[in-house]
DNA sequence: CACCATAACTTGCATTTTGCAAGTTACTAG
DNA sequence: CTAGTAACTTGCAAAATGCAAGTTATGGTG
């Protein structure tokens, strides 16, 4: 066994999740986004290339997997496996904590899947007028 | 209330903990590290301007306090609060997940109290010969 | 058909954070 | 007077992050 910093598993850990961004991925996940445009609307504003870095990190430790939810362009959505799933005590536990050190804190709730996001229907696209750039409003 | 990034517990606990070493200094206090040079001496080898760093932003978070343990020169050891001690349910979680994703990682056991770190009465120097200079080995 | 919009990325820097090695301070022991 | 120790600090190089814009491959609208 060869690990990178120690055989700690807290430091194992830290070196798969240990930065501002990895866990509120996966957090999202948690409640139920799934792609990527999604993952950009999060209130943080993650930028697009650290978004796109960390899904394929996490694809590569096997924590998340990816699917095409339609062909022509291919368009991709994600999901926790069982393995990242597991990592819900650990988010859990961080609620927990936070929301007593940070009053005023709130847990997200859990994505009411939106229309245009149906699994298999014929997604309708509304004919919204808003750009894919983002305002700092 | 304002807060940096967004209203989520998760996210504020991030901004606090959410890099590869300040969760690593609580879990060497946990184990019943005090001392700047026993955080050096973890295994991982964090450099000592991020342990200082470290340290002073737990410090302001008021999850460490530090107590002068010797007089001229003044010398100070750190101690986790009751705050920072409401860390260990996050800890005990990551290590749970750790040592399933990362087998042969091990929880670290907590530190025998040295006899060179008596808490009260007169410490005594052996005069040992290795230098404060981290070697690559 | 010519545009505009959308989704999922990628690219090119500028800024910030880390990391490494060495230096500083203030003593005590010999 | 010299060496050693503990807790930091400093200077600079390297890596990670952030910002804005670009790319690709469509489908819809007039």
């Amino acid at each position: 066994m060869k690990f990178e910093r120690s055989s700690c598993p807290i430091t194992n850990v830290l070196d798969l999740l240990g930065d501002k961004w990895t866990l509120l991925v996966i957090r999202d996940l948690v409640l139920g986004k799934r792609r990527y445009q999604e993952f950009l609307a999060s209130p943080e504003e993650i930028a697009s290339n650290i978004l796109a870095d960390r899904l394929n990190k996490l694809l590569v430790a096997g924590l998340i997997s990816r699917r095409a939810y339609q062909r022509n362009p291919t368009r991709y959505e994600y999901l926790l496996t069982k393995k990242g799933n597991g990592l819900e005590p650990i988010l859990e536990a961080i609620v927990v904590w936070g929301k007593k050190q940070f009053p005023g804190t709130k847990k997200f709730p859990r994505i009411k899947q939106s229309p245009g996001l149906a699994v298999h229907a014929g997604a309708r696209r509304t004919r919204a007028g808003n750009s894919n750039r983002r305002s700092k409003a």
